[in-house]
RNA sequence: GGGCGCGUAGUCUAGUGGUUAUGACGUCACCCUGACACGGUGAAGGUCGCCAGUUCGAAUCUGGCCGCGCCCA
């Protein structure tokens, strides 16, 4: 059992980097290839490799790291899967950025090149993350690490895809699509953020085709769009537009006439009443024109790919203009041909894109689609049947709501970087092949070669299966079996439809079992202006940073203990230096233990047997460890990590630092006696080395080193069995007993500072208690209050005494004291203030004693206790008129005024 | 527009019907006391957003209003 000297200080840096490398060494965090006995699994939520991990990943790690850590030293098998995600369209995104600066168009480069460029950017920002990961001293198990592109989850992506295919719950379709002009791709509606902005709604008047005066008037904030249009359409119950249904109208600044039509999809109290219709480039306009397909002939495209006006039926003028350009020279002609009604200013929402935030266009487009809604049902049975718990528990119904109106799914992107769509089509015979392996010829015709799909899979196809394919899925591999389902996923709250909802889909249909049995979402973290964490505020800073400047412990605990559950939490440089100064103030408590432990021979045992008439400060010490022990259970077993780091931090600091150790100091020095000073250091010992494997889940490494400097055993912190409440027993008299010498300490200390009694005197200081029990207690106790307060000595007064001249004194609910204070001292408010306060509260109190309803209603014991509160107040109240009256001849009276 | 939340000392926060409302940061005073000034001791600081209601009793339950946030359209 090796004990080493604790340095002053300590160095995070040299000590995080040391046991990470013992850990790794050890292979601590490896997991069973054929794990028994209880599991406890998780997969790490790929972070993109677009980008590096941020504050928002470090905390959702820390919470995961923290639950992996209670699992294995709950003696579970765990594994904890790392791995990074491709994000096809968002890495892409990036690397053109990237490009753009030099001066290079991504489009303008061979697909291999672009490739090339990806691989590189990919593999930079890999590397880094993996540094964090480490640097943040994350129990992952890294001889499982993944990438959403390597070989095995190529192939359940294929897999998956080719299964849904053969199902019919995928399929290929014209539909109107989200698309990104800027990007050129399909997106899907998760990734269409909307935006309240002003636009201007026209109202603009289509003539009668047949040259009648007037024409019917419909409003519209797209007029660049009416090129496109192929009828004018009304709601059929619509008074004000019956007579125009089926007649022809003009379309301004065409020669074209398009019909009037009626259909229940219009919304009559838009507007006029009528819109026109452009069936290519507007979902309801598309849903309209499918509804009359029979009389309308012309689908007409107006725009391009990337957004610009295009087709004969565009006048040459405008051709080529962008959309947005467009309208505005589209209103202008329309006005000059006196078409235009109305001009007004208009709120609406936009539809911007998630990661080009170009505005996204409507469009009629041939894409890939997962019929979604098929698979949903047993991804809502499961929480509906608690088989997969949400928390916070109120995000529950926001899940529902979304299961329950869910559009398909557009999977396929018109990007380079991603999972190619596994598709061939033969141009001989038309046949459509998904295959996992490409087919080397046409299986209906022998055609050869097959033409592959050009797309690219969304990168989300991928991420809903890692649950499993991140296992091994669908090959049958140990992991999958040992380990699968897994116990927890912790993410964001933002991406519980895009993934966590999806996950369940894929899970049920794939594994036919949910993916995990526990979702917990992270809150948002905020600067101290309340801000979002992000790059643009300049108040992200790379975590490595932090950790460099700060320790990963001290970063860890800023990020758990004051974040709220189901709430923003707070990142800011006093959240920051709160985790540091937790880590250096447990340094230190173990630092003194150390000292004095040092002057012992022999290790003490553990688990002590507290002897009911054992000094009272170790059976209450061991209370309040047996309560933080029990609470901390509780906080985790509930997802509220916050509390589980307060519970810990109060104990250490207030429980265990500011008392305990102050109050066994006398006993530790041996000024007590060998066998005092035996007992305690066996207390303090057992107390410390428990509470260090309590905190070791939410500051790993300053708590190894720690527990390694003090007799324990065993190997590892990390690998040491999860403390039991009951190793040390609940003692509430105790609690009791010691809550009254601290007030009685804390009284005297008040007094003290109160009439500014210098620090190197020892006033002698009196007591008049409250009843024979704390009498007896104080009496017993009197060494640790004299020495805790500072005061020479306790002497206890008879009830009818009066208290040495020369003292001031105080009214407490265990009594009154008193404090020898010098002569000059003038009298304090304080009494004064207590007794206002006092009599406000006894004021209250027998107004409600004084209300029959009270009396008649109230459970007789809260009557009985309210009368024993009155009796109580005024009791104290006379003590203290009287401790006024004896104070004037000192009290000069600047109080009053 | 629909939905879900949140308003408690200067700031963040605990507290889901019954003592005198919890803790942290910040503030003030004293103190480098043999673990720790990244600290110790003491103190000041609150109309629990507003208005009604339910109840013997409301920070806590209900309704309305005001303010803020998020999600969806």
């Amino acid at each position: 059992m090796s004990r080493v000297e604790l340095p002053s200080r300590f160095d995070a840096g040299a000590i995080e980097a040391k046991w990470q490398a013992e850990w790794a060494r050890q292979q601590a965090f490896r997991a069973l290839d054929e794990p028994k006995g209880r599991r406890f699994s998780l997969i790490l939520p790929p972070p993109n490799v677009t980008g590096v991990l941020h504050m928002g990943h470090m905390l959702g790690d820390t919470v995961m790291d923290a639950l992996a850590r209670v699992h294995r030293m709950r003696g579970e098998a765990v594994l904890w899967v790392p791995g990074v995600d491709h994000a096809g369209l968002s890495t892409q995104t990036a690397v053109r950025r990237s490009l753009s600066k030099e001066g290079v168009r991504l489009e303008n480069l061979p697909r291999e090149e672009v490739l090339r460029h990806v691989e590189a950017w990919k593999a930079e920002r890999e590397t880094h993350i993996r540094r964090q990961l480490v640097a943040g001293g994350f129990s992952i198990d890294f001889t499982r690490y993944r990438y959403t592109m390597d070989p095995a989850a190529v192939r359940a992506t294929r897999e998956v895809f080719v299964r849904l295919f053969r199902d019919g719950l995928i399929y290929r379709g014209e539909r109107i699509v989200n698309w990104d002009p800027k990007l050129r791709t399909a997106l899907s509606d998760l990734e269409v953020l909307h935006r309240e902005e002003t636009g201007e709604l026209l109202t603009i008047r289509y003539p009668w085709a047949d040259g009648q005066p007037g024409g019917i008037e419909l409003a519209t904030v797209r007029p660049e769009t009416i090129f496109g249009d192929v009828a004018v359409a009304v709601h059929p119950d619509d008074a004000r537009h019956r007579d125009a249904v089926g007649r022809q109208v003009r379309v301004p600044l065409t020669d074209r006439t398009v019909p009037v039509i009626a259909d229940p999809q219009v919304d009559p109290t838009f507007g006029t009443g009528a819109v026109k219709v452009t069936p290519r480039h507007d979902l309801l306009d598309h849903s309209i024109y499918r509804a009359h397909e029979a009389e309308l002939t012309l689908l007409p495209s107006i725009l391009d790919l990337d957004g610009k006006l295009t087709s004969d039926l565009v006048p040459a003028s405008f051709r080529g203009v962008d959309r947005e350009k467009a309208r505005g020279s589209v209103t202008e002609a329309l006005v000059a041909a006196g078409s235009v009604v109305r001009r007004e200013s208009y709120l609406h929402s936009v539809g911007h894109s998630e990661r080009s935030d170009a505005v996204i266009e409507p469009l009629l487009s041939m894409q890939w689609f997962v019929r979604i809604d098929a698979l949903a049902p047993p991804a809502v049975e499961a929480v509906r049947d608690g088989s997969v718990r949400i928390h916070p528990e109120r995000w529950e119904r926001t899940f529902f709501r979304w299961m329950e109106s869910l559009q398909d799914w557009c999977i396929s992107r018109q990007v380079v970087w991603g999972h190619p769509i596994p598709v061939y089509y033969c141009d001989a015979c038309s046949a459509v092949t998904a295959a996992v392996e490409p087919p080397p010829k046409c299986e209906r015709c022998g055609h050869a070669p097959l033409r592959p799909d050009p797309d690219v899979l969304d990168t989300w196809f991928t991420s809903w299966l890692w649950p499993f394919a991140a296992l091994g899925w669908p090959d049958p591999t140990r992991e999958y079996a040992g380990y699968y389902p897994t116990s927890v996923l912790v993410t964001g709250r933002d991406i519980m439809f895009f993934w966590v909802a999806r996950m369940m889909m894929a899970g049920s249909r794939f594994t036919g079992k949910s993916p995990f049995s526990d979702v917990y979402f992270t809150g948002l973290l905020r600067d101290e202006l309340g801000r979002k964490l992000s790059k643009q505020f300049g108040n992200s800073p790379d975590p490595l940073d932090v950790i460099r400047e700060r320790g990963a412990d001290a970063l860890r605990f800023a990020l758990v203990h004051p974040n709220p559950v189901d709430q923003d939490g707070p990142f800011t440089p006093a959240t920051l230096d709160g985790g540091r100064n937790f880590v250096t103030k447990l340094w230190n408590v173990v630092r003194f233990v150390h000292g004095h432990l040092a002057a012992g021979a022999e290790p003490p045992e553990f688990a002590p047997k507290v002897a009911a008439d054992a000094p009272l400060e170790h059976r209450w010490i061991l209370s309040r460890w047996h309560a933080t022990q029990s609470s901390l259970d509780a906080a985790l077993a509930g997802f509220d990590f916050t509390a589980g780091a307060s519970t810990l931090y109060q104990f250490l600091w207030h429980d265990l630092a500011d008392v305990y150790l102050e109050w066994s100091r006398d006993a530790l020095s041996g000024a007590q006696g060998e066998a005092a000073a035996r007992d305690a250091r066996h207390v303090l010992t057992f107390v410390v080395e428990r509470t260090l494997r309590g905190l070791h889940p939410f500051i790993p490494h300053v708590t190894e080193e720690l527990w390694h400097s003090i007799p324990h055993t065993g190997e590892l912190l990390a690998l040491a069995p999860w403390p039991k409440p009951e190793e040390a027993p609940s003692d509430p008299e105790a609690e009791v007993a010691v809550a009254t010498v601290l007030e009685a300490v804390r009284t005297l200390r008040h007094l003290r500072s109160e009439h500014q009694v210098p620090l190197e005197h020892r006033p002698a200081a009196f007591v008049r208690p409250v009843g024979a029990a704390t009498a007896e207690l104080l009496a017993s106790q009197r060494p640790v209050i004299g020495r805790l307060a500072k005061v020479s000595g306790l002497t206890f007064l008879e009830s009818g005494a009066e208290a040495p001249a020369g003292s001031r004194g105080t009214v407490r609910p265990t009594g009154e004291f008193f404090l020898e204070v010098p002569e000059a001292s003038p009298a304090s408010d304080t009494l004064l203030r207590e007794q206002g306060r006092l009599e406000a509260v006894l004021q209250k109190t027998r107004d409600r004693l004084a209300d029959d309803g009270f009396r008649a209603r109230a459970p007789p014991e809260v009557v009985a206790e309210t009368e024993a509160k009155a009796r109580e107040l005024g009791e104290r109240l006379g003590k203290i008129a009287e401790q006024l009256a004896r104070a004037p001849k000192a009290a000069p009276t600047e109080v009053h005024g």
